[in-house]
DNA sequence: CGTGACGGG
């Protein structure tokens, strides 16, 4: 199977200046892909991967692990897992595919039902959280790779299955990272329990090759071609002091010379960056001579609502240019056809983590060379295409190779109880196949053991009781405890609305422009116990309309965020009685949620200062209050917080009012000791 | 006095 990783040839550019079109000729229509069934198989035998079907079939056949490089478009991911099946690969019991997104695990398994002709559900199928479409009968079962993991707890031998195919392998989630290791010693078990083989595929794109092939025992490599269109790359002569005003000249110079059916793409870091790029691109293309044609710009990013984010893929009318401007949400999660021209500003905004202060930190900073070979393989999907970096070849040189593994960048905390959980009895040399830093692990394991959920034994890390229920749930473990401590202070109904609501994207919808009106209307709901009683007053106010849409409208809730707080909830709450856990209301009596609060989340309280900066006690920095807190203004003595937010300052988030005692009876021996040293 | 890349259970 050839395979050619070498990149095309570069060619130079400078933004402002006029550079030489790489095609001048029109965008070609692509033959029109049909629905019916008789064409499907047609299809199938029209990918690329189909020339190696028997070959491929062999070697996975013999394989225990095989390392599979394919571009995108070569069918890898919908059609191996059909030539296994076909060919009786596995067929005692389950085909696992895993995704990092859900979206694409629930789209494949149609689409591979399509192709076998069946009901989805029935041989073919799929399990995401809140939704499984599986039944006795299916044999092949995509899932996200964090629902694997979530089985894996009760079932780390993974005995359910025979073979497991770890796709999207290059990107490196924290759930695909750990699943290596995962599925690495259930195969060692299996054999030492003379159960039936796992076979394990790891499918990637033409990148991080040996680390996979490595640590799979230096597994066989395999290579599949793609349908991937030539991509003419060009490249800056000059470094760029400033990426948006290169961004913006290079737009518009694309503009002028290219057929106005072409479209582009611009990557670049934030929400903030791309609505005020829009603005100026806007303004710039009204006032442009009539030969230039109209263009539609059209921001793209995570938390704009569904509806708009949809607009991206409407194609432009008729002699008019479409512009992209997109976080790199456009990278990998949304696929938009009809790219011809990339430009990539070689900035990404990404977390990093100092693991001596425990703080996680959005950076702006340098994308590697795979994520910018993502990103121009953006621009040839469907045909020929060019991608603009707006930096110099030296500088392309100078990057990283690899994105740095998220598991590198990440608190640890929920990884290790995990673990632990999965029954991995020396965590602290688990066989990561990128070791995180000693020190972040050991971070990650006071934490726990602060919680309760672990102990300490002669280098050796162990689950406690506490540890293994709060290993049950699918949340940060302070979340799991403080929920588990609930039933002591009657308020487990209440906790668990407020857990809910912190566990996903917030509710609280604020578009800047209408930002009296939304004041005005969030009065009724504040409390002056802090902004997690506030939210647990709009949820209450929303249950008692039962959800009501024009109620969320006229509140400024994001219903949609709302109901997934319910579908949480509700998961959560099953969880609680599948424990045992008595669950009761405290009603009006909420002083017993901030006492619970306190006790859960006393890691992060934080003490006034007379300065009137607050100290965060556990590690000493001075932090303030973000002034969207209901606290902004009281700033109270004592307050525990959701989460540090690393801006302009160090700003707490989502707090709570809460009494100096509950914290010394939460935890006496580590506030004599914190409170004793910030007093000195 | 002023804000969050992207996912997942």
């Amino acid at each position: 199977m050839p395979h050619d990783p070498k990149p095309p040839p570069a060619k130079r550019f400078k933004p402002g200046s006029p550079f030489s079109l790489a095609n001048k000729k029109p965008g070609m229509l692509l033959p029109k892909k049909g629905n019916a069934s008789s064409q499907i198989d047609v299809q199938r035998k029209h990918l690329p991967i189909y020339q190696a079907k028997s070959q491929l079939i062999d070697q996975l056949r013999q394989l225990p692990n095989a390392v599979l490089i394919g571009e995108t478009g070569s069918g890898k991911t919908t059609q191996i897992p059909q030539y296994l099946y076909e060919a009786g690969i596995g067929r005692q019991g389950i085909i696992a595919v895993t995704q990092p997104r859900r979206v694409a695990a629930i789209s494949l398994a149609g689409r591979v039902a399509e192709e076998k002709r069946t009901q989805l559900g029935k041989l073919v199928g799929y399990t995401v959280r809140f939704e499984d479409v599986t039944s006795v009968e299916t044999k092949l079962k995509f899932m996200t790779d964090g629902m694997l993991l979530r089985e894996a707890i009760g079932d780390p031998m993974l005995l359910r299955y025979t073979v497991v195919i770890l796709d999207e392998a290059h990107e490196r989630t924290v759930h695909t990272d750990v699943l290596f290791g995962v599925v690495k010693s259930a195969q060692r078990k299996r054999k030492e329990h003379n159960k039936i083989p796992l076979k394990v595929i790891v499918m990637s794109a033409t990148m991080d090759v040996d680390l996979f092939s490595q640590y799979f025992n230096k597994s066989p490599v395999l290579y599949l071609e793609g349908r991937q269109h030539p991509i003419q790359i060009y490249y800056t002569k000059q470094p760029q002091s400033d990426y948006l005003h290169a961004a913006l000249v290079s737009i518009f110079q694309i503009h002028q010379e290219a057929p106005l059916s072409h479209d582009i793409l611009v990557f670049m870091t934030g929400q903030e960056e791309i609505e005020a790029l829009a603005r100026t691109c806007r303004d710039i293309a009204k006032h442009l001579p009539e030969t230039c044609g109209p263009m539609i710009v059209i921001p793209l990013y995570a938390s704009l609502p569904p509806a708009q984010q949809l607009r991206v893929f409407y194609p432009a009318p008729k002699g008019c240019r479409k512009v992209i401007l997109s976080t790199n949400i456009a990278e990998t999660s949304i696929t938009i056809s009809g790219i011809k021209y990339v430009i990539d500003t070689g900035m990404v905004k990404a977390k990093r983590y100092n693991p001596d202060s425990g703080l996680e930190v959005l950076a702006v900073q340098r994308v590697s060379k795979a994520q910018a070979w993502q990103r121009a393989g953006r621009a040839g999907r469907e045909d020929s295409g060019s991608c603009y970096r707006l930096y110099t070849e030296d500088e392309f040189e100078n990057l990283a190779n690899m994105t740095v593994p998220e598991i590198q960048r990440c608190n640890l905390a929920g990884v290790i109880l995990q673990l632990l959980a999965l029954g991995v009895s020396d965590v602290l040399n688990f066989d990561f196949m990128s070791k995180p830093s000693p020190e972040s692990m050991r971070m990650a394991v006071e934490q726990l053991d602060l919680l309760g959920a672990v102990e300490q034994r002669e280098d050796q890390v162990f689950l406690t009781p506490l540890g293994k229920k709060m290993a049950c749930f699918p949340l940060e473990p302070r979340f799991a405890k403080t929920i588990l401590i609930s039933p002591d202070f009657s308020c487990s109904e209440e906790i668990l609305t407020i857990v809910s609501l912190l566990s996903v994207d917030s509710v609280l919808y604020n578009p800047p422009a209408r930002r009296d009106e939304v004041l005005l209307v969030r009065k009724k709901f504040i409390s002056s116990e802090g902004d997690l009683i506030t939210l647990l007053n709009i949820y209450r106010a929303f249950k008692k309309v039962s959800g009501n849409k024009e109620w969320c409208r006229e509140n400024f809730v994001n219903s949609r965020n709302m109901s997934l707080v319910g579908e949480v909830r509700a998961q959560l709450r099953d969880i609680c009685i599948k424990l045992g856990l008595k669950l009761e209301s405290s009603l009006s009596e909420l002083a017993n949620v901030r006492r619970c609060l306190a006790h859960g989340m006393f890691p992060n309280a934080a003490e006034l200062q007379p300065g009137g900066t607050y100290l965060a006690l556990d590690t000493h920095q001075t932090v303030a209050i973000h002034p969207s807190s209901v606290l902004f203004q009281a700033k109270p003595a004592y307050v525990i917080f959701n989460e540090l937010l690393h801006t302009s300052r160090c700003y707490m988030r989502d707090l709570c009012l809460v009494d100096p005692d509950w914290l010394q009876e939460a935890a006496p021996e580590y506030f004599r000791r914190k409170i004793h040293i910030s007093k000195s």
